[in-house]
DNA sequence: ACTACTCCCTGCCAGC
DNA sequence: TGCTGGCAGGGAGTAG
């Protein structure tokens, strides 16, 4: 499920479960997901009480006593999911609809409960596009996975200057620009296309032309910014975006799936007051992109 | 330092 | 009904 807004989703849901709590034991289904798991990974984590769930892009961080940090990446495919341990009853916590029957659980952490009952957190991934890493806190930083990472879009510090720096000189299409984490953290598919509608610019625009000649910012590099920021802190409000009956961490729908002004519209009449366009599906690098090709120039 | 393309994997759905 | 091809929220790796 997991753009930005999806992570942070999942890491509001598992926090309340998970901060505070001793991981008892850790069950590690298979050797690998998309990278094979770090040597001796439940061993690692047995007996460490979990101190803090932070997120940076799409990485999901989970803080341990020992100053270690499990980095999580949920793919195309990730979910978490948390349940009442062994044979408590966990009420309003119903299962994923793709697991019933525990298909594709490739691990499950065994928490004690901070005050309550013992509970289950369970990592589902049919694709198995997800990962999951160790590291030091100290090294958190510098972990090659991160360090090259863009601005986060919540927040203030992005805005029209920092994005027309980052673009400037980029010869790639607009949304390709995008959905690179090295620009702006967080961004996929959807709320690429998203932003752009909503900043009224053409995926096809060459990144570069939201930049002054000087690299400097432009209405449109303004634009942007701040159509980036509000669509991530929509969706954030919403629960993030729930497609093919994906839920959240207690088994809710996110909605911010029904407010998509492009992204999966094909062919229905563009949202825009006044405008006549429809929406189009085009393919840029290997990646459906939506966008209306009458008010987005 | 850019950009473009392939590949990883399973599930689902439209079209035959 | 059953098969097939295409597509899916990501990004690492490689080649140019």
């Amino acid at each position: 499920m997991p753009e930005l807004p999806e992570v942070e989703t999942v890491r509001r849901g598992l926090q309340p479960a998970m901060e505070g709590a001793r991981v008892l034991t850790v069950e590690q289904r298979r050797p690998d997901l998309r990278f094979p798991f770090p040597a001796g990974f439940a061993g690692r984590l047995k007996d460490r009480t979990v101190t803090a769930l932070g997120r940076r892009a799409k990485y999901l961080l989970m803080h341990l006593e020992d100053d270690s940090v499990l980095i999580c990446h949920l793919g195309m495919s990730g979910s978490f999911r948390v349940e009442a341990g062994e044979d408590e009853a966990l009420p309003g916590a119903f299962h994923h609809t793709r697991s019933k029957d525990g298909k594709h659980d490739h691990v499950i952490f065994h928490l004690s409960g901070e005050t309550g009952p013992p509970l289950r957190v369970i990592y589902n991934d049919p694709r198995r596009f997800g990962f999951m890493l160790l590291t030091k806190a100290e090294d958190l930083d510098a972990h090659p996975l991160l360090a090259g990472l863009g601005v986060e879009p919540t927040g203030n510090a992005l805005d029209g200057r920092l994005l027309a720096r980052l673009l400037a000189g980029r010869r790639a299409p607009l949304k390709a620009a995008l959905m690179d984490q090295r620009v702006v953290a967080g961004l996929g598919n959807i709320y690429a296309c998203e932003a752009l509608w909503r900043a009224k610019l053409s995926p096809r625009r060459t990144a570069a032309t939201l930049a002054a000649r000087d690299g400097g910012e432009t209405a449109r590099s303004a634009r942007l910014a701040e159509a980036i920021r509000t669509v991530i802190a929509d969706a954030i409000a919403a629960g993030g975006s729930s497609l093919r009956d994906y839920m959240q961490t207690d088994g809710t729908l996110g909605y911010f799936q029904h407010t998509f002004s492009v992204y999966d519209r094909e062919g229905v009449p563009c949202r825009t007051a006044g405008c006549e366009g429809t929406v189009q599906r085009i393919v840029q690098g290997g990646r459906s992109t939506f966008y209306c090709p009458a008010c987005q120039r």
